[in-house]
DNA sequence: GGTATCGCTTGATATGGGTCAATTTGCGCG
DNA sequence: CGCGCAAATTGACCCATATCAAGCGATACC
């Protein structure tokens, strides 16, 4: 199977681009052929929970097409979003007996599984592959801990707006484009799952959108297009170091 | 060398006491004695910093004895701690350049270095070391997660409360003790330092504390030793599941 | 022994964001 | 084309926490 041909989302190396993340069909052609034996596909619904806190696990997965969050949930019903997974995204942690959030579909959603036993042997015996779940997973951790900052110490404000300049940043590596001067981007959530994701209330979310749109940080098309004019000027907004630099 | 005999924070397996987490003297003798090789002890006083964000990294390291704290800071100055490092504990992740953020002694602390290049070298080689790696890192990106949800959604009591609750478990695990009932320990940090953790100022964790004890919740010996009279009592103000259970 | 300092506590006041409630917008559907 | 409903906006009010400020107690230092 030609590298090209591989289906959006398949575990590749980390010279491929973002989307193809875990272990290279021209570098590992063997572990390709093994991983291809053990997978399967699952397609959810958006609403649906693709998995639920406490559940027992039995397969990994890395998301193919769609959006789907990860929650934390208090028993009085207060929610936070502590993730957000993307196409190329990986889920399931291999060693886990069971998941500590649950996983639900923002927009309908389709994932490349691989049960847990086989792929987790896999792991035994081949360095690359976890030395590349462990590349992910230090991702995922220092993307957790910016995600701390702006959650502790954060304005409504700067919170709004460092959101905007992620999601514009995640769109744009996608997509190839560079994030800088003007762009344009389709907000992937809802008021509410913004507000949950930033700590906030789906009103200050609201207010603080409109107060940008008001003073031209941002440009709205409908309810979900937004228009960047300046990213420069957004980054600002977000109280990020002005250098841009993601050091480490 | 006899496993009981390594200096506190080496290196170890799974199966050994928490103080001990990556590679196992007993399961792998050999890769054992290869670290051996290529570690040295680093001390710092209390204030310094170990790494500064943006620091080239040429080592890792595991904590040996003392505390140090992960933070995140902005330009203006606000701060916010995203993780303490207790010993055995590990810090510097393979394959990253650069550090993302600070580490600052809290404590006199030593620490376990390894030289950067040869550990990864090893790390290609032993499937048993990365997973090691991959597995407390699964851990501490678990403990972000949890540490966002509170972040996010708790109130200033529920953030105290889940702080002393969390302080005094890890001090049970570590004197293997179990965390229920009456419970006695000293807090590692300074007010300030508390309210760095939890996104708050320090003039409202010092209101808080005073106000769980002056509703018996908790008793305070000075300024920094605190008893719990009843743990469920303090994980019921933490606002955590009452089950207590950790899923995941 | 006196005093400067640091960590902490407590009080008074200000304010950002939460809460509750009323509209408005926009989209799917008969 | 208009109905119905969910999502979003906007307003009025309130409260939890921040901010500013004063004072306390222990420890270190001359």
């Amino acid at each position: 199977m030609a590298h090209d041909d591989l289906p959006h989302g398949t575990l590749t190396c980390g010279e491929c681009p973002i989307r193809h993340r875990a272990v290279c069909a021209r570098c590992e052609p063997t572990e390709l052929g093994e991983l291809e034996r053990i997978k399967y596909y699952r397609s959810f619904e958006a609403g649906q929970t693709v998995i639920w806190a406490g559940d027992q696990m039995d397969f990994v997965a890395s998301v193919v097409s769609g959006i789907a969050t990860l929650t934390q949930t208090m028993e009085d019903g207060r929610t936070q979003m502590v993730g957000l997974l993307l196409p190329s995204d990986f889920v399931g942690r291999p060693g886990r007996a069971r998941a500590a959030y649950n996983v639900i579909a923002t927009t309908d959603i389709l994932m490349c599984c691989f049960r847990r036993k086989p792929f987790e042997d896999m792991m035994e015996r081949t360095p690359h592959l976890a030395q590349r779940l462990l590349q992910m997973t230090l991702d995922e951790l220092d993307a957790a801990r910016e995600w701390m900052l702006l959650l502790g110490r954060k304005t409504a404000r700067e919170k709004i707006a460092s959101l905007l300049s992620i999601i514009a940043r995640r769109d744009a590596s996608v997509n190839m484009m560079p994030s800088i001067g003007r762009m344009s981007f389709d907000l992937p959530l809802t008021r509410e799952a913004m507000a949950d994701y930033l700590g906030l209330t789906l009103e200050t979310v609201s207010r603080q959108i409109s107060a940008l749109k008001r003073e031209g940080v941002i440009e709205l098309a409908g309810k979900r297009h937004v228009t960047v004019p300046d990213m420069d000027r957004l980054m600002f907004e977000a109280g990020d170091d002005s250098d841009g630099g993601l050091v480490g």
